[in-house]
DNA sequence: AATCATTTCCAAAGCGCTTTGAGTAACCAA
DNA sequence: TTGGTTACTCAAAGCGCTTTGGAAATGATT
């Protein structure tokens, strides 16, 4: 079914029936009705191409994601993030254009998208400390939002981000409060900008209190379950071993909690652990009592928040920068408590 | 910059731009060549909406994510076959298209996939026991390959599935043979056809020693952490606590692994785990040794099968189905060991 | 009845590409 | 010189839609 057998079929002219379905005010209310039954009818909807070609917009928003080259893997945030901003994306008929990529060639992917025209705008996921995208799609022209931030405060541009370092500079005074002064920082990649963020959170909560933090008690890689587990492992089989843990994530953490379950301490008395919680739908923290006390924010939201930005912006032609920040929300669950006596 | 343009710069017709382009054999190779670098040079790509109408093909294959509608879940397997699929597209030149949809409505986005034209193909992601997208997909005369299989054995489909059965009666077997005798089955939901399939397996492991297994020891759920955890604990706690668990999902063990430490008992030791590993890249099953005793199969694999399945389908305009059966792999960790005495 | 607004509808151009059907130039043989 | 190949190149139609610039029908006003 097209557009031109739907017009005869109606017997009106492919102008009118195009007007009715598109909600053009010079149709009558009756014809509209009788127009936009018989597509319903006839299960006709406008072929994207065509109407694309006509309209110069694609109605679709691309994604890039990037696979680390490295460890070959994705970001486990990733499908939360894409649930939220896809729900937008349906909810204003828009389309997503998924562009799995290596790192390494990031650049000409978005090159090509520009060039074919094949989305009206797109998301850049983890954004590095200093990244070159963000110059590139401005030169191309590409509206965009960035979730995230980079450290170069020069460039201005379209964001939504979590508040890292205040949320991480809390978490350690919280457990500075606690009584705790080896604290170990679990933390992401340091080439992404986010982990430099909280690492500074983590190193201004020292320095305000005047203590130094243990440069030996920082790491920082990819966040998988056996980062956490083998970095804590050998963490807690030192002399001095850390009495608390401040952890990037979830999937981390898990892999601290068995490293401490593994040394028989327990979680909580003997190790005090705190997460930053993304809300992984597949991994709660806890359902009705926390697992972990965490620094919490919803990485689905931060999904719907970049689309809606991005929609926004495409819409209205506003190309002014537009940010967001969000701040994280401290829960307290059974893995924190006071350092243990001359820990 | 078009083609209209660029033909012009060259002083060549569209045509003969478009020929060399495209690998037409009636261009010569200089011209060829000198087209090429000029589309280089100036950074052209043909617009995708154009080339598409052009063609008839939009270059697009189309997954559509179910959110189910109880959990607001998204599966956490998505991220890795995604990965595995999109490497493929991204190498056949193909776009893939994200429509985030709650599973109530997955019926009217299909339809509108293939009334709107968007897509040359679509991935089914995971099929319910006795799935209506499939009729509906040959009714709508969309190429189709499913991540899985549905129970319905009358239809005729292409399919990438784990021999889910095969696997979990191997593992099944693999516990009896340690002596274990109250084996507890924790699944996936049952409207899953793969979780229907496990448990077939897990049953036939029991039946053919004259086995009987206790319902009481099976459950089945959305697999989070936290119902691994749930679960767990409670049948633990019984008067005669299972002393191995058969576990459905990576995630779900790792709730189970938290259960039997609160319990105070150690796995591998006291309570033996084995479970069907999906080698999710940001949940790894321990680096050199294996945390868990697993059946395991790479959905990453899979996404790159069921993506080439298509492009082939599609390509080749066959339409008999094509099937593709994945045998998991059982590898030895820490989880497992004899029954404990009188257990 | 004549004029003017309004409402409702239409024919046709154009979006940027592929592809058909044909044309031209260059070369060779007779 | 002529005719026949071969190797290149081109103009124009068409993909399915939106949208411009009118035109026809209707209703209100003089």
């Amino acid at each position: 079914m097209n557009l031109k057998k739907l017009s005869t079929l109606l017997g009106l002219s492919q102008t009118t029936v195009s007007r009715a379905l598109n909600d053009y005010p010079e149709v009558s209310e009756a014809t509209r009705k009788r127009v936009k039954d018989a597509a319903r009818a006839y299960n006709y909807s406008a072929n994207t191409r065509a109407k694309g070609l006509a309209t110069g917009r694609s109605m679709a928003i691309g994604h890039v994601i990037p696979i680390s080259t490295q460890h070959e893997m994705v970001n486990p945030v990733f499908a939360d993030f894409i649930a939220g901003a896809g729900e937008i994306y349906s909810r204003n008929d828009h389309d997503m254009l998924l562009s799995v990529v290596a790192d390494i060639d990031e650049e000409r992917i978005y090159r090509e998208l520009a060039a074919k025209a094949s989305v009206d705008g797109v998301i850049i996921h983890g954004p590095r400390a200093n990244d070159p995208r963000i110059k590139l799609l401005q030169e191309l022209g590409l509206p965009f939002v960035v979730h995230g931030r980079t450290s170069d405060e020069v460039a201005d541009y379209s964001w939504v981000d979590v508040n890292n370092r205040r949320s991480f500079q809390r978490a350690t005074e919280f457990l500075l409060d606690l009584g705790h002064r080896r604290i170990a920082l679990i933390n992401g990649l340091e080439l992404m900008d986010f982990a430099q963020r909280r690492k500074d959170g983590f190193l201004a909560a020292h320095a305000n209190r005047d203590l130094a933090a243990d440069p030996a008690l920082m790491v920082s890689e990819e966040m998988t379950e056996d980062f956490g587990y083998r970095s804590a492992s050998e963490m807690l089989r030192r002399a001095l071993p850390p009495t608390a843990f401040l952890v990037s994530s979830m999937i981390a953490a898990i892999g601290v909690r068995r490293a401490i379950g593994d040394a028989g301490k327990k979680m909580g008395r003997d190790v005090s652990v705190i997460i930053h919680d993304d809300e992984l739908s597949y991994l709660p923290n806890g359902v009705e009592i926390p697992i972990f006390t965490a620094a919490k924010s919803s990485v689905r939201l931060a999904g719907q928040l970049c689309a809606k930005m991005l929609l926004d912006i495409i819409a209205s032609g506003d190309r002014t920068p537009h940010n967001k920040l969000l701040e994280t929300e401290l829960t307290l669950g059974d893995s924190t408590g006071p350092a243990p006596e001359g820990g």
